[in-house]
DNA sequence: CTGGGGAGGGGGCCC
DNA sequence: CGGGCCCCCTCCCCA
């Protein structure tokens, strides 16, 4: 038996080595948004040290905190706190108050912080007893505590409610100063109601390439950054739908987005009277904004000057003197270069770079986790020897190498037009460049490139907020989307918003009444062409889901189509002229109901292709139709 | 209760 | 890279 032996220091080394690691964003497993800052962490480590956060990293990827209830420079903080376990020591005037670092300790529930807080407070004879058993802190620490449950809640059921350890609830009163005002400079200039305070510099909304202009005009703001005095501030509302997953629901709910509870009066939702979305709270859209450029690893350093020259602008209108330089290690953000930039690093205390106490570094500093901009590229491409902030980047960085590597070693041609050589039909010469695995062909190089993505085995562009990921990065953006609950497209007419321009079409015609999509067997009319598609199977399957062998009617009656009623996709419809030869062979009429089966699953789609290859086959559909013919159902 | 239609939303994929 | 379309899943409503 070995004797029980224990290094002390072990626990100690463990967690500096975490928090190494997570100033490094090595191995973060979660981002923790406050307000307009973005922090990452361990899931493991959050979830050992607060029960709230335990039930929140359970759930999602992406947390998000009320920043009235917890400001970023007190979060961070607790942060510290919870990777140190030592409390930083306030900075006179820079620092948040030990009060407000007990609040969010308390609504976080970390206990020890608690502990710590009260005993500080207590030392210093600021900490006194509250009405209602409770304690508190006197001077800062009621400020903006208040009672409501922290955004993320909304955002699934089973989230237990932040119970503050030993604070009684105080009055709702001004949020928490978070200096975010140092942040509000870059507003969007659109301020129909004039509302824009007149003392920011309202600079054009940085590229939120994430969202879209919405076409439907001007009841569709894509996002409020139209500002609205805090009083008149209404949150949009919508039928909240709860179908939302967990993540999502939180960013809609977490960015005053239009999931949330409906006007207590059943009054109709604002944007369905197409009024324009109300505000959000200041200093949320840069918050976003921020993410997006984060998540986009877009460079921050234009944010933050656009940022920085606003503030210089506000400066100047009020008549102040020079400003103070800008932070200048932002810029390293926009270049490519590899080289670990210790001032990122939040723990070491730097003494370069602007002070701590500049709100920009204070918030900006946490985006500065983001790996490419830390540069501390970890995942390093054996054969290249480029470094990559994540392994699926490298990964992905890989699998290209192999793709090229492949075609040049092997002597191949790379992925070009393919030429069949014994007889170039008209589809080799429209379609020249065909995809090895499957055969697919495509029109340019880069769609075959694109396609052939598909056949990989690791996706190149994971979700950074949930880890999916997608051959596309236009999907990967896209899915985003949903992630922050943009929805740029509006309808005009009930305010409706929408994530895709598609959408909006398709919804556009409930309004006009137009049903595009005909059943050519019982005549019913469709907005949707997917409801068309539905429908068209139920008239395929019988009783007991099986094909009614009906199939052959309505695939006549699909020949009969006039070109622009034509409900199939394209390669579906090619799919099936090529096999029109069997109508043609009556050796081969045993093989139709195959066929018919086969049909069954791809009728009722649309559109235009399929005409333009009927039309270029007239002879194939008239057999078809013949031949079909004798088999109907009479 | 069930089937069918309407509609919102996400992912895949091609242009 | 964005737009557009297709396919699928899902929910809701109603007969």
């Amino acid at each position: 038996m070995l004797d029980a032996m224990e290094v002390p220091s072990h626990a100690r080394q463990l967690l500096l080595q975490l928090n190494t690691q997570r100033t490094k964003g090595f191995l973060c497993d979660v981002i923790i948004v406050v307000q307009n800052a973005l922090f990452r962490a361990h899931k493991n480590i959050l979830a050992a040290s607060s029960a709230y956060l335990k039930a929140l990293v359970v759930h999602d990827n992406l947390i998000n905190l009320d920043h009235e209830m917890v400001s970023p420079g007190v979060f961070r903080l607790v942060l510290d706190f919870i990777y140190t376990g030592r409390l930083g020591e306030g900075e006179p005037g820079g620092e948040p108050s030990l009060g407000a670092v007990l609040a969010a300790a308390s609504y976080l529930q970390v206990p020890d912080l608690v502990a710590l807080c009260k005993k500080r407070l207590k030392r210093s004879g600021k900490y006194c007893h509250l009405r209602g058993g409770g304690y508190g802190p006197c001077g800062k620490l009621g400020r903006g505590l208040r009672t409501s449950t922290p955004v993320i809640q909304a955002c699934y059921g089973g989230t237990p409610r932040p119970v503050p350890l030993d604070l009684p609830p105080t009055e709702p009163g001004v949020p928490l100063n978070t200096q975010c005002g140092e942040l509000y400079a870059s507003v969007g200039p659109r301020h129909p109601h004039g509302l824009c305070p007149p003392e920011r510099a309202c600079s054009p909304p940085c590229g939120l390439d994430l969202s879209k202009k919405s076409p439907a005009g001007p009841t569709a703001p894509l996002l409020p950054t139209d500002r609205l005095h805090p009083s008149e501030a209404r949150e949009p509302s919508l039928p909240p739908r709860h179908d939302s997953p967990p993540g999502s629901a939180a960013l809609l709910a977490a960015h005053g987005n239009a999931y949330q509870e409906t006007s207590p009066g059943g009054d109709p939702p604002d944007h369905f009277r197409g009024s324009p979305p109300s505000a959000e709270p200041p200093g949320r859209a840069e918050g976003r904004e921020l993410l997006y450029r984060w998540m986009k690893h877009e460079p921050l350093s234009s944010y933050l000057d656009e940022c920085e020259a606003d503030k210089e602008a506000e400066r100047e209108d009020k008549g102040e003197g020079s400003p103070a330089p800008a932070p200048t290690r932002y810029a390293s953000v926009e270049s490519h270069d590899l080289e670990p930039d210790p001032s990122t690093s939040e723990e070491t205390g730097s003494s370069e770079g602007p002070s701590p106490t500049d709100p920009l570094d204070r918030y900006c500093g946490h985006l500065a986790y983001e790996p490419e901009s830390l540069g501390d590229n970890l995942y390093v491409c054996i054969p290249c020897g480029k470094g990559f902030p994540s392994s699926e980047q490298l990964n992905a960085h890989v699998e290209a190498h192999t793709e090229e590597e492949l075609y040049h070693k092997a002597g191949a041609e790379p992925p070009g037009p393919f030429l069949d050589k014994s007889s170039p039909g008209l589809g080799d010469i429209l379609r020249p460049y065909r995809c090895a695995s499957c055969d697919k062909a495509y029109k340019d190089p880069a769609t075959l490139r694109q396609h052939e993505k598909t056949h990989w085995l690791t996706r190149p562009y994971p979700c950074t907020i949930c880890g999916k990921k997608f051959t596309q990065r236009g999907t990967m953006t896209r899915h985003m989307r949903s992630h922050l609950g943009l929805k740029p497209f509006a309808c005009d007419a009930c305010g409706m918003r929408f994530t895709r321009q598609y959408r909006l079409t398709e919804h556009m015609r409930i309004h006009s009444g137009e049903k595009p999509y005909e059943c050519q067997v019982c005549g019913g009319k469709f907005a949707q062409q997917r409801n068309l598609i539905s429908h068209m199977k139920m008239h395929t399957a019988g009783p007991d889901g099986k094909p009614k062998l009906e199939l052959p009617d309505s695939l006549y009656a699909m020949a009969r189509l006039p070109p622009d009623q034509l409900g199939l996709q394209p390669d579906k419809v090619a799919e099936l002229l090529s096999h029109t030869h069997f109508l043609s062979d009556p050796k081969a009429m045993e093989s139709l109901y195959p066929l018919a089966k086969f049909t069954a699953e791809h009728l009722g789609l649309s559109q235009d292709k399929a005409a333009e290859v009927l039309g270029q086959a007239p002879h194939l559909h008239l057999d078809a139709a013949r031949t079909i013919d004798r088999y109907s159902p009479t």
